[in-house]
DNA sequence: ATTATCTGTGAAAGCACTTCCATGAAAGTA
DNA sequence: TACTTTCATGGAAGTGCTTTCACAGATAAT
C-alpha cells in the first residue's frame, strides 16, 4: 500500500477557490465568512477529507496545545491515581497529555530545566517534587505555566493537602478506640527527587497523641525505606516485643498493607488485636477493607488542570493554593 | 519577573559569525564541521544557553518524536503495568510519550481517525483495543506505525499472550491440587472498546477440565459486567448452592479478588475451603497474596516499543508478532 | 602544470498553518 | 450624490529548524 499525502489547507483553498486565509477562517471562526463561501470551503474540507495538523496550527498561534505532567509515576501507585484525574480533566479539551516520569532528581532536572526552553509545552503539573529555587524562576522566566501538587510555592499555584491533620485525625481515631499504646510505620529516607510527607504526618500524629497525653516512644516508632515489604518486617519486629502497640499507623497505604501482612502472619487478629491505618486510599485499599486516612487523589489532579487552564486562559490570573480536605475512611482494619 | 525569549539557532549563529546551516551541523552531524568552527559554535550554544526547539527540529525533518500509546488505562488496573513497561523502553530515547485514554469507542475511533492524518506522532501503541480494518487501511496509508497489544493483526505489529493456555493452565492446576468442583466467575459483556479476553480464557479452562473428565456445569459458570463487586455478588450467590465449588477461576485479578471478598465473607478458608486463581498478576495480586496466571504485563509495554522503535529505524521491516509466556505464580489463595 | 577529488561552508527552499493589514464591494447615512 | 462604515476576502509575514545544492579553496593524482 502506498503512502498517502494528507491534504493541506492548500489543497482545500485551491478546491474551494478561495485563498488559505479563508480556509483557516472558516475553521478558525467561521462567523466571519461568507455563508455561500464557508458551505463551498466546508464541502472541499469533507471531500478532501482535511484535518488540519495540530503542529503547524500550534505553531502558528504559539501555542503547543499540550500539557505534561512531571512525577515518579511508578514509584509510587498514587500518582497513576492523580494522573487519572489529569487525564479526565483534559479529556474534553482540546490539550494532548504528555508524561514525563521521573526515577531520579538527574532526570527531574533535566526535565525542569530543557522543558521551558524547548517550548513544548503550554502547561506543566509537577507532581510531588521538589526542586530548586533557580528552576521555579526559570519557569516564570520562559513562561511556562506551572501547577504543583503536594509541593506549595508562593509564586506558583499548587494543590496540597495538610499533611499533619492528616497525623492527628489518624492518632484521634485511635484514641476514640480506646487505643494507648499507638506505633508509627513510616519512611526512613525518601528518594532524593521526592518530598517528605511522611514525617510531617509523623508530626501530626505525635502532636495528637501527646495532646491525649500520649507518649510515642522510641520502640513504638519504625522507619525504613519505603515499601510493603521494609515496612512488613519492621512490623514483624515491633509486634515481637513484649508489649507491642495495639495500634498502628502507616503514611501510606503501601506500608499499612505491609504492616497488615505482619499482622496476619503472626496471626493477630486485625482489629482486634492490633487496628491499623494507612493514608492515601489508593485502590487497593478499598479491595483489601484497610482503614486510611483519604486524600483525594483523582481530584487533585482534576484540581490542578483546571488551575492550569484558568492560568492559560488569563496569565495575569495570580497563583492560588487549594487545599483539599483529608477524610477518616473506616473499613475492615481500625 | 519578563518574560525571557529564548534564543534561537540564528541568535547563536550570528554571535559565532557563522551560518545557521553551520550551527545546524554541529548540533546534528559534528564530524562534518571543522575542529575550530565547531568549537566556536559550540561555545556560543552555551554562552547562550541555546537549546533547540524540538518543535523545530521535529518538523524539519517530518518527525514528531512522539509515541503515542492509545489504551482505557483507568476501565482496567492492568494497562498502567503495561504503560510502565512503555515509558521504562522509552526513558532512554528522545521519543516523548503521549497518553490516549480511552473510555469510549466513539472516542477511540476519534483518535484512531484523526491521529494518522495530523502527523503528530511518530508512531502508536494501541494496547488491548479492537478496531474496524479500515483503521489499520488508515494507519497504513497515511504511514503511521502501529503496534497492537493483545490484538494480533496481520498487517500489524503485535504483542500477544495465548489467552486459552492461560485458562488450561489454571485448569490444570486445580486438577493437580485435587478439584473436582471447578468454577469460572468472568465477564458477561464487556464494553464495546474492549476485547474479550475472558471468553477465551474459560475456553481454554473448560477444555481442559473436559479432557480430564471434568464438567462446568451452569451453576459453576457466573458472568457479570467486569468489576470487583459484580464478582464478589455472584461469588456469594454460587457459594450458597447446596454443593458450591470448591475452585473458582477468574480471568482478571480484580475478579478473583471479588470472589475472595465473599468467600471471607461466608467465612469460608481460603484456601482450604475454596481455592482462588486470578489473571494478569497486577501489584495488588502480590499485596494480598492472591494465586494468579502471570502475564507479563510490564514485558508487554517494553516489547512493543522495542517493535515500534525498530520499525521507526527501518520502515521497510515486516510485521511481527510475538508471543509473551504465561505462568502459574503460587501464592496463598490456591 | 593541470585536472580530479575532497572538505567546509553558506544560501535558500521547505514545512502548514494563523493573523495582521490592505483592498474592494456592498450597505448605510447625510 | 458623496461620504462613511461594515463585511468578505486575499496577500504576505512569521515561525526555527534541516537539508540539498553549489561553490570556493585546498589537496591529491596525473
Amino acid at each position: 500500500m502506498s503512502l498517502v499525502r494528507s491534504s493541506t489547507i492548500y489543497d482545500v483553498a485551491e478546491h474551494a477557490q478561495v485563498s488559505i486565509a479563508t480556509v483557516s477562517r472558516v475553521l478558525n471562526s467561521p462567523e466571519h465568512v461568507n455563508v455561500r463561501t464557508r458551505a463551498k470551503v466546508q464541502a472541499a474540507i469533507k471531500e478532501l477529507n482535511f484535518v488540519p495538523r495540530a503542529e503547524a496550527s500550534a505553531r502558528a498561534r504559539k501555542s503547543a496545545c499540550r500539557i505534561g505532567v512531571l512525577a515518579p509515576f511508578f514509584t509510587y501507585p498514587s500518582f497513576v491515581q492523580r494522573l487519572r484525574g489529569v487525564a479526565e480533566a483534559l479529556s474534553d479539551s482540546q490539550y494532548e497529555l504528555l508524561i514525563y516520569n521521573i526515577d531520579t532528581s538527574a532526570r527531574r532536572d533535566l526535565y525542569l530545566s530543557h522543558l521551558p526552553i524547548t517550548r513544548r509545552l503550554d502547561g506543566l503539573v509537577v507532581m510531588a517534587l521538589p526542586f530548586a529555587t533557580r528552576y521555579i524562576d526559570q519557569l516564570q522566566a520562559y513562561g511556562l505555566a506551572t501547577v504543583t501538587i503536594e509541593v506549595p510555592d508562593s509564586s506558583l499555584s499548587s494543590v496540597i493537602i495538610d499533611d499533619e491533620i492528616g497525623g492527628q485525625m489518624a492518632a484521634g481515631y485511635f484514641i476514640e478506640l480506646g487505643h494507648r499504646r499507638c506505633g508509627f510505620i513510616g519512611d526512613s529516607e525518601v528518594p532524593d527527587y521526592a518530598i517528605h510527607t511522611s514525617d510531617r504526618r509523623l508530626a501530626g500524629y505525635r502532636r495528637a497523641l501527646a495532646d491525649a497525653g500520649i507518649d510515642l516512644p522510641a520502640q513504638y516508632l519504625g522507619l525504613a525505606p519505603h515499601g510493603l515489604d521494609a515496612a512488613r518486617q519492621l512490623a514483624l519486629r515491633m509486634f515481637a516485643q513484649p508489649h507491642p502497640p495495639t495500634a498502628i499507623f502507616s503514611p501510606s497505604d503501601t506500608q499499612a498493607i505491609g504492616v497488615l501482612r505482619a499482622a496476619r502472619e503472626l496471626g493477630l487478629q486485625v482489629p482486634q488485636d492490633v487496628a491499623i491505618i494507612g493514608f492515601d486510599d489508593i485502590e487497593v485499599a478499598d479491595f483489601i477493607g484497610l482503614t486510611t486516612i483519604r486524600q483525594p487523589l483523582n481530584e487533585s489532579g482534576r484540581v490542578a488542570v483546571d488551575l492550569l487552564l484558568a492560568r492559560l486562559r488569563d496569565r495575569e490570573r495570580p497563583p492560588q493554593i487549594v487545599q483539599l480536605p483529608l477524610t477518616l475512611v473506616r473499613r475492615e482494619t481500625a
